[in-house]
DNA sequence: TTAAGGTTGCAGTG
DNA sequence: CACTGCAACCTTAA
C-alpha cells in the first residue's frame, strides 16, 4: 500500500494571488484547516462544490428513490449540507460555487480560468478518492499550483498509525485546542469566475427527484449548523456524556433516540470529529466520574479513528475474496431471501421495523443495526456481507465507507468478532427493551393493532385474533422467511465448518474450496433428509 | 501450551 | 436489573 505524504506546503502562493477550496466531505466553516488555509493570503478565494452525475443523478432501476449509489435521504441530507455551507460562507463574506460534472474535468477548467496558485482539499482515504486526487496532484503538479491536502476528518493521520503500528498506544491527537481554534472573521471575497457554469445549490426536484411528503423523509437535517446544534444539545446532558456506555441503550426508543445521531455530521464533516473529541473531554474533566473506552463515547470516536486507519491499510477492504483480514465463509446467494429483507417483508416484525425505519429515516439505532446484519448473514439467512453492505450504503444517511464495511465483517463474524455462536434472536432481542412493540407499532402500521403477547410473533397467534387486529399472517403480514431455531443451528454448523477450513487453509481458500464447502453442508444435511425418508418407509 | 480478554447473546433465576 | 450457566470463537501474551 501507499502511504501519500500530506503535502504540505512548502512554499507560500505569491501574495495576491487565487486560492480554490474544494469541499468534498468536511462540509463546514469550524475546525477546516484546508480552508483556513487556503484564505490565508489569497485575493480572492474560491469555494468549490462538485456535483457528480455519478453520484447524484436519479437512477430508476434502483430498487429505492435515489441515485445509483445513493438514497434519497442521504442525497437531499447532503443537498442541506450544501445549502448550509453556502449560508455559513456568506455570512464571511464569501458563498459556494456549485458546479455539475465529471470532477476533474470541472476542477481542472476552473484552475485553468481562475488562474488558481493554491488548490486545497481535506484529505481522504477512501480508495475513491485516493485514485481521484493522484489525478489532481499530477495535474496539478504539472501545472506549478501549490496543494495543501490536510488530515483533518479523523482524530489521527491513518498513514502515520498505520506506519508507528501502534494503534491502542495512539495516546492523545497532536493537535491540541488551540489548533482548533477558528479566527475566521472574514474570507477573502470570490473572484470573477469567468464562463463557469456556476449553479445555485439545487433542490431534489431540480436535481430531478420527485418530491416526497415530509414525514416520510429523515427527520434529521443537514449541515453545520444543525449538527453543531445537536452537538451543543447532547453536551448540555453532561451526566449521559459522562456515564454513556455503548452496549446499552435501548433500539426502540425512537421518539429519543438513545444516542447522539451525530454519525451523519460526522459523516460528511459536517461536524468535525476533532472539535466533539474536545467537547467531550470538557464534559469529562468537570464529572467525578465517567465511563473509559472502548464504551465510553470518547470511544466511539476512536473506534471510528480505527475503522478508518484499519479500512486505510487494507487492500480490498469492501470485499471477501482478496481481504487478508476476512474469513473466507460460503455465504449463500440468495437473490429472493436478500430482497426479503431488504424490502422488510421477512415475517420477523423486529427485522422489518428495522428495515422500515432504515427506509425512512436512513438512520437506526447501532443495536438495531445488529440485529439486522446478523439475522442476514450469520444468524439465519447466510447472505453474503457484502449485499447488505450495499443496502446499508445506499440507504444510511450516515454511511460511511469504512465504517461500514467494518461492521458488517464484524456482525457477519468475518472479521474483528468471531463468535458466531452468539446470534441476536429476531424475536426476543427486541422484546427485552419493548416489550409492548410500540416501535413496530410505528414503523410497522399493519400490526398496531396486534396484541403484545404476539407482537414478536405473530404467527403464532389465532386466527380470531389476526381477525381482530385486522392483519391476517400470509395474507397482510409475510409469514417468518425463515424458522429461526433451525436456520441459526444451520448457520453455526456451517461457520464451524468454514472456521475450520480457513484456519486449515490459513484462509488461502478458492473459490472451489468455497463451492465444496457448500455442497459438503448440503450433503450433509442430506442423510437427515434420508434418515427421516426411511423412517417413514418403515411407519 | 495455557490463560485471559474481548464495546453490545440467550435463557433461566432471584 | 444482576447474576449464572451455556457453549465456545479468535487473538494476544506469558
Amino acid at each position: 500500500m501507499r502511504f501519500p505524504a500530506i503535502s504540505h506546503p512548502t512554499t507560500m502562493a505569491p501574495s495576491g494571488s487565487n486560492s480554490l477550496i474544494w469541499f468534498r466531505k468536511g462540509l463546514r466553516i469550524h475546525d477546516n484547516p484546508a480552508l483556513e488555509y487556503a484564505a490565508k493570503g489569497s485575493t480572492a478565494l474560491y469555494p468549490v462544490f462538485v456535483i457528480d452525475p455519478r453520484y447524484m443523478e436519479p437512477d430508476p432501476s434502483a430498487f429505492s428513490p435515489g441515485s445509483n449509489r445513493a438514497g434519497l435521504n442521504r442525497i437531499r441530507f447532503l443537498l442541506e449540507s450544501l445549502a448550509d455551507l453556502d449560508l455559513n460562507l456568506k455570512k464571511l463574506g464569501s458563498r459556494l460555487l456549485v458546479l455539475k460534472g465529471e470532477p476533474t474535468d470541472i476542477l481542472f477548467r476552473c484552475l485553468s480560468e481562475w488562474s488558481i496558485k493554491r488548490l486545497c482539499f481535506e484529505f481522504d482515504t477512501e480508495p475513491y478518492y485516493q485514485s481521484l486526487d493522484d489525478k489532481v496532484r499530477k495535474y496539478a503538479t504539472a501545472a506549478g499550483i501549490e496543494i495543501y491536502s490536510p488530515v483533518s476528518h479523523t482524530l489521527f493521520n491513518p498513514a502515520d498509525i498505520i506506519e508507528k503500528s501502534f494503534v491502542k498506544l495512539a495516546g492523545e491527537p497532536s493537535w491540541t485546542s488551540s489548533t482548533l481554534v477558528s479566527d475566521l472573521n472574514r474570507l477573502p471575497s470570490v473572484g470573477n469566475v469567468g464562463n463557469c457554469p456556476i449553479i445555485e445549490v439545487p433542490s431534489i426536484k431540480e436535481l430531478g427527484y420527485e418530491d416526497t411528503p415530509e414525514d416520510e423523509n429523515t427527520p434529521f437535517k443537514g449541515g453545520e449548523s444543525e449538527g453543531l446544534r445537536r452537538l451543543k444539545a447532547s453536551m448540555e446532558n453532561k451526566e449521559w456524556v459522562a456515564n454513556f456506555e455503548k452496549p446499552k441503550g435501548d433500539p426502540s426508543s425512537f421518539i429519543k433516540p438513545a444516542t447522539t445521531v451525530l454519525s451523519p455530521y460526522l459523516k460528511f464533516g459536517c461536524l468535525s470529529s476533532r472539535y466533539f473529541y474536545q467537547c467531550i473531554q470538557e464534559v469529562q474533566r468537570n464529572c467525578k466520574k465517567h465511563t473509559s473506552p472502548p464504551v465510553s463515547l470518547l470511544g466511539q470516536l476512536l473506534w471510528r479513528d480505527f475503522f478508518y486507519t484499519v479500512a486505510f491499510g487494507t487492500p480490498n477492504f469492501d470485499q471477501m475474496k482478496d481481504n487478508k483480514i476476512c474469513k473466507q465463509i460460503p455465504w449463500k446467494n440468495d437473490d429472493e431471501l436478500l430482497a426479503a429483507w431488504r424490502d422488510a417483508r421477512t415475517g420477523f416484525p423486529w427485522i422489518d421495523s428495522i428495515m422500515m425505519q432504515l427506509r425512512k429515516w436512513g438512520w437506526m439505532h447501532h443495536l438495531a443495526r445488529h440485529c439486522v446484519a446478523c439475522f442476514l448473514t450469520r444468524g439465519d439467512l447466510f447472505v453474503h456481507w457484502e449485499k447488505g453492505r450495499d443496502v446499508f450504503e445506499r440507504l444510511l444517511i450516515d454511511s460511511d465507507w469504512a465504517i461500514n464495511n467494518a461492521n458488517w465483517m464484524w456482525l457477519s463474524c468475518s472479521s474483528f468478532f468471531y463468535q458466531y455462536n452468539r446470534i441476536y434472536s429476531p424475536i426476543s432481542f427486541g422484546k427485552k427493551y419493548d416489550p409492548n412493540g410500540n416501535y413496530i407499532r410505528h414503523f410497522l402500521p399493519i400490526l398496531k393493532d396486534m396484541p403484545k403477547e404476539y407482537i414478536y410473533e405473530p404467527w403464532t397467534a389465532p386466527m380470531s385474533i389476526q381477525v381482530k387486529a385486522k392483519c391476517i399472517i400470509g395474507k397482510d403480514y409475510p409469514k417468518p422467511v425463515v424458522d429461526h431455531n433451525l436456520a441459526s443451528k444451520e448457520c453455526k454448523e456451517i461457520l464451524y465448518e468454514a472456521y475450520e477450513l480457513n484456519k486449515r487453509l490459513k484462509g488461502n481458500l478458492s473459490g472451489e474450496d468455497l463451492k465444496n464447502l457448500r455442497n459438503k453442508h448440503e450433503e450433509d444435511k442430506r442423510p437427515s433428509k434420508s434418515k427421516r425418508l426411511k423412517q417413514t418407509t418403515i411407519d
